[in-house]
DNA sequence: CAGTATCCATTTCGATACTG
DNA sequence: CAGTATCGAAATGGATACTG
């Protein structure tokens, strides 16, 4: 961490925060993570090394604590690192307002259907077993369909067939999903130009916008505080 | 710039913003310095080749319009840029929350005047031109004596004798000034405490406190949201 | 005043492989 | 699972001097 030699506290701050990566480790915990490996999900492209380095450089600026509970390490925020989510929040509704545009290297189906698993309003969901296939058009094979489900209240995604009868299967681009989720379009729309369509019983596919919802961050852009 | 290859909003952000610097030439931006030099004198320890290269990738980012009206230039925030506001105000928030030790190298008597200069309330002062000297009993004899002036709606820091009558004298410490400004201490329990005296008429020593007021962000800090 | 030019030490980071 | 080790390419940025 090099220093600015500056009294204000917006440089004081960036002094910690300003580390490529970090926020998006910030991110991560603020959305649950706890282990090394689930945070690594949530930043693919980051090297264990240096995902490593950061989590310590939190925990040294008393952001992140670590418990090691026998053989499992254990990541949490202290207060402190809690209240970064004002400036992850800021951060992300800035980025939202202002950065629409996003190349094909920032799409990721992967990434993508882990962030719709953890982030779904699972008490929005039927009661029993449920499960959505999502076929992506514009993707490669291997990547292109994932089975997301619901089951009490646990929601669970993975891109092989898990054998349970499908609910639903909504098709569409990798685009225009990561579009709708981040909520750059509605699910309205997009399913009224045929962006998207999803098969289904008709009161199923009148309730899937609804199961799957948008992202953490579009809903608080959708309540303009 | 290198990117993150995520579509997450924080991430975009981050890939414009958290390049060392940048932030702290977009707060001098948002406080209003339209000129080089001017945005210089809030970061001195930024190299110009720096401040240069980062002035342009903002511009190119759409965050500042740079207009050449003859031979000066004039950098100004775009809309977008203004917006980051609530970017820079929850990275400061934090910032004075959380880090509140300082090193010695972050104490800097210039900026500290310089800031004040540019943020005191002109309109509690009196009508007429009012001087306030600051004598820094912990800082090199160079950096040490500072006059601070309003003059009808015109505020003037130096670091030599104007020539004119001086109304109040601070006599400080260069860090409890900086604590106090940043809103760490109170005025009022410094003075109780002796570690800052003003001199000058009674009426006057009463003011000073209320002529000087706190940094942007102590203010917003002390009406919590 | 408003920047450029140059140069190099240092850091940083990504890739890959490996370990208890 | 939860990291560490190693290495080299790239870029970052600080210092300094210079220009129209």
């Amino acid at each position: 961490m090099s220093t600015y030699g500056q009294f204000c506290p917006v440089a004081k701050a960036m002094e910690v925060l300003d580390e490529r990566w970090t926020l998006l480790v910030v991110r991560e915990l603020l959305a649950g993570s706890k282990h090394f490996n689930e945070v690594r999900r949530g930043v693919p492209k980051m090297s264990p090394t240096l995902l490593s380095k950061r989590l310590r450089s939190l925990e040294r600026h008393g952001i992140v604590e670590r418990t090691s509970n026998g053989s499992r390490a254990t990541y949490a925020l202290t207060p402190c690192g809690r209240d970064l989510v004002g400036v992850v929040t800021a951060m992300g509704l800035w980025g939202l307002r202002w950065i629409g545009e996003m190349g094909e290297d920032d799409l990721d189906p992967h990434l993508l259907m882990w962030d719709m698993q953890r982030t779904i309003p699972i008490h929005a969901w039927p009661r029993g077993r449920t499960v959505v296939r999502f076929d992506l058009d514009d993707v490669a094979p291997k990547s292109a369909r994932w089975w997301l489900m619901v089951n009490g209240d646990v929601s669970d995604v993975c891109d092989f067939d898990p054998g349970h009868d499908i609910d639903a299967i909504v098709s569409t681009g990798l685009r225009t999903l990561t579009r709708i989720w981040r909520g750059d379009e509605s699910w309205e729309l997009a399913l009224r130009a045929g962006s998207v369509t999803v098969g289904g019983t008709s009161d199923v596919r009148r309730a899937v916008p609804g199961w799957l919802g948008q992202s953490t961050l579009a809903q608080l852009a959708a309540v303009p505080a």
